[in-house]
DNA sequence: AGCGCTATCGGTAGCGCTAACAGAAGATGT
DNA sequence: ACATCTTCTGTTAGCGCTACCGATAGCGCT
């Protein structure tokens, strides 16, 4: 048993028994040496039109599938880009992911893909983990990033495009809005509306940053616009984001705000929620309480009462992301790595 | 300039200007081979506490993160399931991927994801490219797929779960429900309800299998509970799967079909927003017309009148998925590769 | 005939890692 | 004292691909 690969060709030693088809398999099919056969994958205008049609018989007849790791590693360019969500449920970001997979895939790249479930120690594993497949870009939910996750992207390298969020030193190029403004907005428009006794409800949770930011944002503005006022909120971090916890919500921020004449809520999940909850229950919406929403979903548009809401860019977000991506990617500095897809305060009847 | 390398050291030509360190790198600073550094990483219990140690120092203060690249290529594993799903908007996909990535995640699995927008080709180009990183395994949305992906699957060896529907000849291992005996039930179910004039609405798109099969399910049903009758079919392919369509096709349906006295529609998308516009517009529900869903959406449980529809398991499929992945990437062959994850009906007052 | 150019192809040397084997050092049994 | 086993570490040879360089042939021009 000194040997145990019987077959001594000048093929050596196999370590898999299921090897797949490589390059050299159809350049010996096709008559022509690897380094052809791999011209005609990537840059088949420097390959004769008789040879390329031979080699490209070769590659269909084999059924070659060019092995990507190998790729990767000989060219240092891996085609993939990381993205780093908090949490795949939440219907916004997959509106974002299909504005980013729309521009990134017909240039060839692939979405390696990673949810941190707004946990921080999460996104930092998250990260490394996707490092490790050498990234040709990064794309990040969020602005606000624990020192390590900061280190390793800047040391990595790599392209990195921020959304969803704004700050002023962002790690690379950022293309997002600010949650904050947002909420500033909303709160002044309600204040226009008349409603003076507003009440804050948002999960308040230690990783989901751009909450905070929609806070810090009620809290400035109400400090602006009633100087002096105790700003009341509700921290909703113990309610999953659904909207059966939206209803909830609806009675648990009353019982602990009993004068709010309008709900603020950090996101329209749960205000929509509300609403539901409200035409259950028989309370007049906004007659008895009036709700607002961040994010305008579909549904905040058709529900009755309309919710009065933030639009947001979700899609053209990662479309905008993607893009940004690509020149940054192709080695490119943008003169302006800031982009600012702004918002929009939707007024509609539930507040 | 014959020669632009000019540092002449034991290390030979750079391509990359920006490389990353590597296991030879650690392995110098820590005073060990490669090899050590390598075990370390992967089998902790082969090395020596003491070597242990100083190379977890070095492997720390390098910041070094491994190629996986490279391992994919030395060992012929590559640590990626790839999945591929018909659409990232539609929500119920999102909650399976949650399920899916729960339980690959912490076996150290990343989800290469790829999108075939309900296109037959576009799923092919997708699975090719992403054959090409050589995943341990395929997450699959459906059981039809074109001989050429059935070919390239088949051949590439890799093990494969499909979901989401139903068939007696899986590429390999099976966790789904059949949408066709789904349907069949909700039909029956309408029957018992004593509704005689059902009108089906759904996309039959050329991708969309799924909805194909219910159709299916729906004709045989219509067939059996009503011998010789004609079933009413509205095609919804021309609408996109928004709300706002679902109130659209309230009208259009209706109108095709002003006899019915229930609308049957493919997917809770359509229906709540049919629900959503019959309140906006008066019509009575069910009084006028009854409406049922499929899916089983959280709006679905909260809208008022509730949504009688088929609840599916969202979720579970994807992490019994994951789970049936997991023991034949082991390479075990589970002794029961089909799993019928099952459905409910759930009546409630809009049907 | 010789020059310079372009177009087309092949050979060589890695990319960073792991599998397989080999070897050194110490522990154990007789 | 010796052989034998165990534990730990190092050496070697690739994995499949691409970057880089070099070789050749053909072309137009002087």
């Amino acid at each position: 048993m000194s040997s145990q690969d019987g077959a001594v060709t000048s093929v050596s030693r196999r370590r898999s028994a299921t090897r797949s088809v490589t390059l050299q398999d159809v350049a010996e099919i096709a008559g022509v040496s690897a380094q052809t056969v791999s011209r005609v994958l990537r840059v088949p205008d420097e390959v004769s039109p008789h040879t390329r049609e031979r080699v490209e018989t070769a590659i269909r007849e084999a059924g070659y599938v060019p092995n990507l790791s190998a790729r990767n590693l000989a060219s240092n360019r891996s085609k993939i880009v990381a993205t780093v969500i908090p949490s795949l449920s939440a219907s916004i970001f997959s509106e974002t992911l299909t504005g980013l997979s729309s521009v990134l895939a017909p240039e060839g790249y692939q979405l390696l893909l990673g949810y941190t479930d707004y946990d921080d120690k999460r996104e930092e594993e998250l990260i490394r983990s996707l490092l490790g497949r050498r990234p040709d870009g990064f794309f990040m939910t969020g602005t606000l990033h624990s020192p390590a996750v900061v280190r390793m992207l800047t040391t990595s390298g790599v392209p990195v495009v921020e959304t969803w969020d704004w700050t002023d030193t962002p790690l690379d190029t950022l293309v997002g809005f600010s949650n904050e403004e947002a909420m500033y907005a909303m709160v002044s428009s309600l204040h226009e509306a008349g409603y003076r006794r507003l009440c804050f409800v948002g999960r308040l949770h230690k990783g989901d940053h751009r909450s905070r930011r929609r806070l810090d944002g009620y809290l400035r503005a109400v400090a602006d616009h009633w100087p002096g006022a105790e700003p009341r909120v509700f921290d909703a971090s113990e309610f999953p984001l659904t909207l059966e916890a939206g209803g909830r919500l609806l009675d648990a921020a009353r019982q602990a705000h009993p004068d709010s004449d309008v709900l603020v809520f950090s996101t329209d999940v749960f205000a929509n929620g509300a609403l539901l909850a409200a035409a259950e229950r028989g309370i007049a919406v906004p007659g008895e309480i009036a709700i607002s929403g961040f994010g305008d979903f579909e549904l905040s548009r058709l529900i009755r009462p309309g919710l009065t809401t933030v639009a947001l860019p979700n899609t053209t977000i990662g479309q905008e992301a993607a893009r940004m991506l690509l020149r940054r990617m192709r080695g490119e500095r943008p003169a302006k790595p800031h982009v600012d897809m702004g918002f929009q305060i939707r007024r509609r009847a539930s507040a």
